[in-house]
DNA sequence: CATGAATGAGCTTTCATTCAT
DNA sequence: GATGAATGAAAGCTCATTCAT
C-alpha cells in the first residue's frame, strides 16, 4: 500500500534522519564499547555480542563495520592512538618558563590527556596483547613508544643545553619519565581496580615522582618546587 | 643380561624409578610449560592441550594434577610468588654500606633474583589478567606489592634517618623505586618481545633509574656513584 | 518469474516467514527428539549432537534454546507432563455410569492418551533417572504420581459411597490401579522392545487387569463383564 | 637384597594368606559394589574408579578381573539373577494348602527374598539398560522374567484345577501378581528414594495387592483374609 | 542497512582402559 | 597379581562468523 505520490504529507518527518545519524556513528560506538571491554576484560575474554549490545546494537551489525575480532581490536588500538603527538610537539615547541616547569607541565598533562581518560586502557591493552598481536606491537611502538620517547628526549635536552639540568644518558634517561607514566596507566587498569588494592592518588603520585625526578636531574635544588599538590 | 652378582652396583637405580620420579616432578613440570606459556600468549589463548605437550605428558595428565585450567593459573602464580621476601628481608636487615648503596643493590639484585628470571613474567601475567581473576590479584598485592612496599619503604626511612635522604612522602615514594621495576618487567614480556622495538639494556636501565634517583633523594650529590654500569 | 500484479494473492506468506516459522517450531521439534532418544536410550547416552540431528538442526543451536543437556533433560519432563490431569478430572465429575465402567474407562484412557503415546516414554525415564535428578523426581511426583492417585482415589471412592466397591484401604488401594499401568508403561520401553520378549498386547492386558480388579474390588460379581477384548 | 635361603623364618607370616584369601573374594566384592552403585546411580553415571574405591582395590585391579565396564554390567545381572527358581520351584511343588494361602505365600516370600534385597535393584537396572544391553534383557527375559511367568502360572493353574479360582486368561492373568511386584521394585530405587515421595510400606502394599487380587480371582470370597498385616 | 537464528570448529574436561612398575 | 600414572577418544559447551530475511 504505497502512498499516493501526488499528496503532500507535510507531517513526514525527515525521511530516515535518525537512522542516518546513528549509522554514522556506529564505528565510533562501537569502538568505544570495545575498547571499555578489552581494557576491562581483556581481549579473549570480550565477547563480540557484549560489544555489539554495550554498542547498541546487534551481532550481525558489529560485522558489518569490522571484518573480524582481529579488526576490531586493531581498529581499537589505531583509533585512540592516532596524532596526538602532532599538537602536543607544538604546544612544547612554544613553552617558554623553565625545562623543570616544563617537565611538569609535560607529566601532568600526560595525565590529564591520555593518562585519566580511556585511551589509557590502550596502554594495557598493548603491554597484554602485544605477544599475539606483533604488527599492533609495531604499530604502538611507531605511533606512541617512539614519538613520546622524542617528546621527553627534547625536554631533557633543553634542559641539557640550558644548563639546567645535568649531563645524562638520553637513552636511558627518558625511561626516568615514561616509566612512572606507564606503570600508572597499567595499575589504573588491572590492580588498581581491585577492592584491596593499595589507592593510588594519581595526581599525588606523579607530583612525588616529577619533583624526585627534578631533583635528581638538576645541576642544582629545582628552583621552584611547587607548594603541593593542591598547587599543581 | 643377568648382572653379575658378586658385583655390588652403587648406582643400583631406585627401584621403579622412572615413574616414580616422574610423578613426583610433573606439577613443577607442567607448571613451568604453564608459566612460559601464560606469559607469551596470555591466560585465554593458552591452550591446556599445548602446556600438556611443553610439559611432555598429554591432556589428560594435565587434568591429574590440576583441577581446572583456573585452577592451573593460580598455581603458577602462587609457585613463582611465594616467600620470594622473607629472605630477602633478612639480607637487607644486616647491610652495612651507605643506603644509596643499599638502594642500588636493592635495585640490581631484583633483577638478578626476578626482573631477569621467569617470575617476572608474572608481573605481566598478573597485570594482564587481574581483573579476571579478583582473587589472584588480591594474592599477588598481599604477596608482592605490599611486602615489596614495605622493603623498599625500609631502605628509604633508613636513609632518611641516617640523615642521608631528603624527607619525602613515603607514601608515594616507594613507587619512585617500584614503578621502573615493573615497568621493565611488563616491557621485557610485552614489546619488548617485539622485533621492532627499542632494545632497552636491563642493567643499563636500572643503572640510570637508580643513580638518577639517588641523586634526587639524596641530600647531597650520591656520594659514590659508581664508575659506569660495567663496574656495577 | 515476477507475480503478475493485477492478480490478488490471498494466500501471500507471511514475509520473513520460513526462519521466522522455524524459530518457534525448534524448542519443540528439540524437546521432541530429545524424548525419543532420551526414552530409548537413556540420558546418559545421548549425545546432544544426536538430539540436534535428530531435530534437524546443528549441536549449537540445541544449546541456543536449552541452556544445557540437564535443562533440557527438566524441560523434556516438564513438557510432557504439564497439566495432563486438569481436563481428566472434569471428565471424570460428569461421569453417569457404574463406577465399575468409570474404572474400566479410565484405564483404558490412559492407554490412549498416556500409555501408547510417546508421554509413557516419560514415566520409564523418570523412573530411571530419577536418583540423578532428585528435582525432577519431586516434580513429577507432585504433578504426575499425586494427580493421578488422587483421580483413582476418587474413583475408588465414588464405588464404596455408592455401594458398589467393597471397603479397602484406600492409601494402597490406588496403587492396584496405578501399579499394572505404569509397569505397562515400563515395560513398554524397556524389555517390551526386544525382540525376544513375550509379546504384549496393551489392551489385551488392561483389560485382564481391569476386569480382574473389579471382580476383587466389586460388592457382587462386576455387573457387566464387557464380551471380550474386541468390545472395548 | 634376597634372603639368604638357608635361614629359617619362623615369624614369617603364612606366606600371602590375607591376600590369597582376598584374591578369591575380589570378584564378589566387585560385583556387589558394582551392583549398590549401579543401582543407585545408573549405569552411565557410575564411574569404574568408584565401584574399585567401594570394594576397595584399585581401578586397575577391576580390569584385572572384568575386561570393560559393559562385561561388569553383565556379570552384575548375571550373577545376581541366576538359579534363583530352581529352590523356590521345589517349595511350591510340596505345598499343600489353598491356593489363595500360596498366592500369598509367593508374593510375600518374593518380598522377603528379592524385594527386599539389593536383587531388587537388578529389576530396576534391567528396565533402565534394557535397550542399550539387548543381550542382558534376553537373558533377564530367559533367566527371571519366564521363569517368574511359569510359576505364577503354575499357581494360577491350580487355583483353577481345584476349582479355587476363576478361569481366566493365562496369560495376562500372571501379569496381574507380577506387575505390582515388578512396580515395587522399580519405585523402591528410583521415586521411592526421594524424600517428597509417598512412601510405601511394601509389605502392606503386597497385602493389600494380593487380597485385592485373591477376591478378583476367587470362585468365592477367598476362604481366610487374614486378619491384617501383623498376621503375615 | 540491520538483524539474530544458525552454524561448527575448537576448547575444556571426563573417564574407561592400558601398562610399566 | 595389584597398582595408579598416563592416555586420548569423546562429550558438553562456547562463540566468532555467516546469511536469509
Amino acid at each position: 500500500m504505497p502512498p499516493s505520490p501526488d499528496l503532500p504529507c507535510p507531517t513526514d518527518p525527515a525521511p530516515h534522519a535518525r537512522r542516518e545519524r546513528r549509522k554514522d556513528a556506529r564505528p565510533r560506538e562501537l569502538l568505544e564499547a570495545a575498547l571499555e571491554l578489552f581494557v576491562q576484560k581483556g581481549f579473549a575474554a570480550t565477547k563480540a555480542e557484549e560489544v555489539a549490545k554495550l554498542a547498541g546494537v546487534s551481532k550481525g551489525t558489529l560485522f558489518l563495520y569490522f571484518a573480524s575480532k582481529d579488526e576490531l581490536f586493531k581498529a581499537v588500538v589505531r583509533e585512540n592512538i592516532i596524532g596526538r603527538f602532532t599538537e602536543w610537539n607544538a604546544e612544547f615547541e612554544r613553552f617558554q618558563g623553565s625545562t623543570a616547569d616544563m617537565l611538569r607541565y609535560c607529566m601532568r598533562s600526560w595525565w590529564e590527556r591520555i593518562g585519566s581518560t580511556k585511551a589509557s586502557g590502550i596502554t594495557k591493552l598493548v603491554m597484554s596483547e602485544a605477544r599475539n598481536f606483533p604488527e599492533l606491537a609495531a604499530f604502538f611502538e611507531h605511533e606512541v613508544v617512539l614519538p613520546g620517547n622524542e617528546l621527553i628526549q627534547r625536554i631533557l635536552q633543553r634542559g641539557v643545553d640550558r644548563g639546567e639540568f645535568q649531563l645524562i644518558d638520553m637513552k636511558y634517561g627518558v625511561y626516568t619519565v615514561m616509566a612512572p607514566l606507564m606503570f600508572l596507566a597499567m595499575w589504573k587498569h588491572s590492580l588498581g581496580t581491585c577492592v584491596g588494592a593499595a589507592k593510588i592518588d594519581p595526581e599525588e603520585y606523579i607530583a612525588v615522582q616529577a619533583e624526585t625526578l627534578l631533583a635528581g636531574l638538576s645541576v642544582r635544588p629545582p628552583p621552584s618546587p611547587p607548594a603541593g599538590p593542591a598547587a599543581l
